[in-house]
This record gives structure tokens, sequence and C-alpha cells, in this order.
DNA sequence: CGGCATCCACACGGATACTG
DNA sequence: CAGTATCCGTGTGGATGCCG
């Protein structure tokens, strides 16, 4: 179960405390918007809150880490070679784009392959897993566009 | 400009002179895909590479961040109260909740009010600007959902 | 070519305590 | 209630060098 790991804080035990007790407990692993309750007392209890971390959490990191979105983009056309990989990716070190696709391919959205030519030549290709999230990286592509140019990042 | 500030690396630094006297140059902020061309003498350069960061990384930065996507998530029903977000959103931190809702303030994603009663009540509340990204958000939900329940995160 | 090893600074983020 | 302040360990990621 995913939720094994997760650190929970003061937060996350006040909502399992919460729940505790109640029909569907601790089945809330949905993604339904929570929202808030208050009891006789006037106390507030959350409902339905995320299960940590929420669907959009998870996904953000999966994706959302420094060069991944932009490998997997990259990759989309068909298979590419490390070292051109890193010449698209301006701005990401050696370092970068390998841990980055060492994570994708222990995840399986990218597969890696070795030519045996000379010197030896190494591929990277998107998965059908990894394929599934062109989606909305496209749309997180298109957002981004629209946005006033001069909105400061960093 | 927003290329402004990015540090660029030696791959950068490439690219910027691969492309140096060509048609085009210093142009090439759309976000077409880059390809790699070999010329006579077996030199690799790319062509049309991320401009250092593309728009999925710049997109990324934006609303990548730890709980970033989460908050703007959970705000896409109507206002929010401060503590109610953090009860939301099991696992951060008020720190970290407060920081990022300062960072998508600063970018006009999210509005914030404080309204005088007694205690003190602030909401939170998506701005119009801050709702267009709602749409790649429910496609990040919706992949994150359809992948396997086994794939570990972190 | 496609990495890995190492070093190291600094940013991130958790815990805790305190405040108007 | 809605934060701010402070401390501080840890992770991230850049730089550099080396290798088969």
């Amino acid at each position: 179960m995913w939720l094994e790991g997760w650190k929970r804080n003061q937060y996350t035990f006040r909502n399992l405390v919460s729940t505790e007790g109640l029909p569907g407990k601790g089945a809330a692993m949905t993604d339904k918007t929570a929202w808030i309750e208050e009891d006789a007392e006037g106390r507030r209890h959350a409902r339905d809150a995320c299960a940590e971390p929420c669907a959009i959490e998870r996904g953000m990191r999966i994706v959302g880490g420094k060069w991944t979105g932009s490998i997997l983009w990259h990759l989309k056309d068909g298979p590419v070679r490390f070292n051109d990989l890193a010449r698209m990716i301006g701005g990401a070190s050696k370092k970068m784009i390998t841990e980055r696709l060492r994570q994708l391919e222990d995840r399986g959205l990218v597969k890696r392959e070795v030519l045996d030519t000379s010197p030896v030549s190494v591929t990277y290709e998107i998965t059908d897993l990894g394929r599934t999230a062109l989606g909305f990286l496209d749309g997180l592509r298109q957002w981004s566009e629209s946005l006033p140019r001069d909105l400061h990042v960093d």
C-alpha cells in the first residue's frame, strides 16, 4: 500500500484521530474534495481529507521532479541517445539527466537500451506507460505558454 | 524576458554556439521538439533545443513545487481558511502551506483576504489565472489515479 | 560515448516555540 | 486563528575528475 512510508505530522494525525470510529474511516483514498465539518462542541474536523498525499501530490512527485517532465517530453517522438538528450535539455547537468532517467526507468516510464556499437551508444525510449503522461504534460505546456511572459519563476 | 536569471551550463552554451549565425537564431523560444543534426565533420548539434527551461520545465516550477498543486486543487470549490486548508492537506506543515500560499499569491494564482472577525480569519481564494491551471491539474490527477497502485513513490 | 565517484554549498523542509 | 521565528538535519544538485 503506497501510504506506507509517508511521514505523518500533526495534521495528518489529527485527521486520523478525527476519522476514528467513523463509517468509511481509512478507506478514504479517493480524491473527492475534502471539506470541513463543525461538531456540536464547535470543533472543526476534516472530512475526506487528502489521503497524504493525494493524487495530485503523488503525480507531482513522479513527474514533477526537476527536469523529469522535460526529459519525458523530449522522448515523445522516439528514442534519443544520452548525450543528445543532454544537448536538448539546456540547463541540466549530465548528473541530473542520469538520475532522472534512472528514476523514470525504475518506474517503468522509460526504457534504456544499450546498442553494441563502438563507442557504445545508449538510447532512451518512452514506454507505453510513460506515454500516458504525455497528455497532461501537453496540457501543462499549453498552460505554461499561455502565462504572462513577465511572471517571474525562481 | 524570463530567460534572464536562469543558469546556463556547458550544454546551454553549446546550444548557443551551435545556433550562432543561423537563420532564426535566438528566436527559438517556441517549444517545438528539439532534434539533433550531424554536420559534414560528424559533429552533432542540437536544433531548437529547449530554451532553458522550456515550457514544461517552467510550468513545473510554478505548480510543481511540493504541495503547490495540492493547495491550488483544494481551492477549486471556493475560498478556504488557512487552518482548514492545513487540515485538508495531510502531511504538509503550516510552514509549508504558508510558504506555498505566499508564492502562489505573488504569482497571482491565489488571492488572500483578511476578514475582520475576532479572532481574525483569513481566506484563500483561487484567482481566474489560477483557475486556468485546474484543467491540466485534473489531467494529472486522473493520470495519477490510473497508475499501478504499487508504483513506489519516494 | 555514456556514464559514475566524489566533494561540497546551500536550499528545503520538519520540529518546536512563540505571538497579536 | 493565522501565522512568524528559529534551529538544524538532510537532500539536492552543481562542479570536477576519471573511466571503459
